[in-house]
DNA sequence: ATAAATTTTTAGCCTCGACTAAAAAATATT
DNA sequence: AATATTTTTTAGTCGAGGCTAAAAATTTAT
């Protein structure tokens, strides 16, 4: 069944919501990334309820149906390989190409992206360090992933550290930041990078993009 | 103002069919072209002449005004310019790509197209030898095309030829071909890429692609 | 446990861009 | 010149995907 423009953002924001909790997705939620009104959406979930897209029961917020996660993993593969060739084969910075992707991701055809994605050498993750599914909507394992490429209110926990001269050990010890130690990015600054992390459920603190590029992390 | 995925398909085809008579462009040719019915271009003619695009006058026919001619030739750079793309980075066939860049053409960001015309080293012609519009939308002079590179139903006339060679001049006198002649391309077999030929407004003739491919003409 | 506040859904409406059927204008034929 | 044919426009309808305002359900607070 074909996609329109419409139903292909819904359901790239259910997954996108889907990723950082277990739950349901409220209405509101959805609502608040399509910058839609929440009546919009009621509708639109209705629809794609329909076509076998997500499970959804009124007032009961929406999850995606297998079938839903497998357009919406195509469409953030797409989305995603656009990116990366925004900023490595256009020159654009990281912070330019979100909006141009989100045009892209909308072209329809497998052979395209299939050969985009040879033609970038099957990059495993895109400018901002998110996976990218393959062609069978696979999303790479990321054994290690640097703290500094994490997004924000994403759960992970810390698994290694990428240098281990004293002096890095003993800040890491004075911040709390220990093997095992469950992290999530609060914040980026976009001024200098650096992140606002809550570790163990604390109130967040700040660690530079310096060290936060130090930290190994698994997610989830 | 901005423009619709939806008007700006019809002003691409107003320019396409403008570029083949100087006579104002009928409905039915615009509805051929849009594969809709011709009450709804009527519809939308009535709404490019509110917006300024097109001069048109019920039942007399439509033309881009200046206004609406740039956003064509806009539209028509960035269709070329991904032919281009598609098949020398992507390695498509030039008979693949029309239907991929009927989407790409409308991708809205001039820094993207900007980027991908360096990318390109500003190629002068797509594919199938279309003219490119540059940045400012003037397409460039092609002195000299190819007859093979010739679409269908475009006036030239035969200004050289590539090879001298005695048979090859034989070949051409006795297909009344001499210098001056206005040519016609009426049909382009895909089988062999032989080209059927109306010299002088006769009835077409047979030229194969090796032939054609030694023929300079100029448009119009 | 009830009342208050919030979230979600319903109902009704709007615009865009398509459609069909019928009317009107333009063009072609005798 | 009158009639037949073709082209174009008008009138009315439809679906997609939005919206607002009001109603209903759920959640939070007292």
């Amino acid at each position: 069944m074909a996609t329109s423009f419409a139903e292909e953002n819904y359901l790239k924001i259910i997954y996108r919501l889907s990723e950082s909790t277990l739950e349901d997705i409220s209405t509101n939620a959805v609502a608040e990334l399509t910058q839609t009104k929440a009546a919009s959406v009621t509708d639109m979930l209705r629809k794609l309820a329909e076509k076998g897209w997500v499970n959804y029961q009124k007032y009961q917020g929406v999850r995606l149906t297998e079938e839903g996660e497998k357009i919406a993993l195509s469409v953030v593969r797409k989305h995603r390989l656009w990116e990366v060739f925004l900023v490595e084969k256009m020159g654009f910075n990281w912070d330019e190409v979100h909006e141009i992707a989100e045009q892209l991701e909308h072209i329809e055809s497998e052979a395209l992206i299939n050969k985009l994605d040879e033609f970038l050498d099957f990059p495993k993750t895109d400018p901002h360090g998110d996976p990218i599914p393959n062609k069978e909507g696979i999303l790479p394992e990321l054994s290690y992933v640097l703290l500094s490429d994490l997004k924000e209110n994403k759960a992970c926990v810390l698994m290694g550290v990428a240098k281990d001269s004293a002096i890095f050990l003993q800040l890491l010890t004075r911040l709390n930041l220990s093997l095992g130690a469950k992290l999530m990015v609060k914040e980026i600054n976009p001024f200098d990078r650096s992140v606002s992390v809550s570790i163990n459920d604390s109130e967040p603190v700040f660690i530079s993009h310096e060290v936060a590029k130090n930290i190994l992390i698994k997610l989830g």
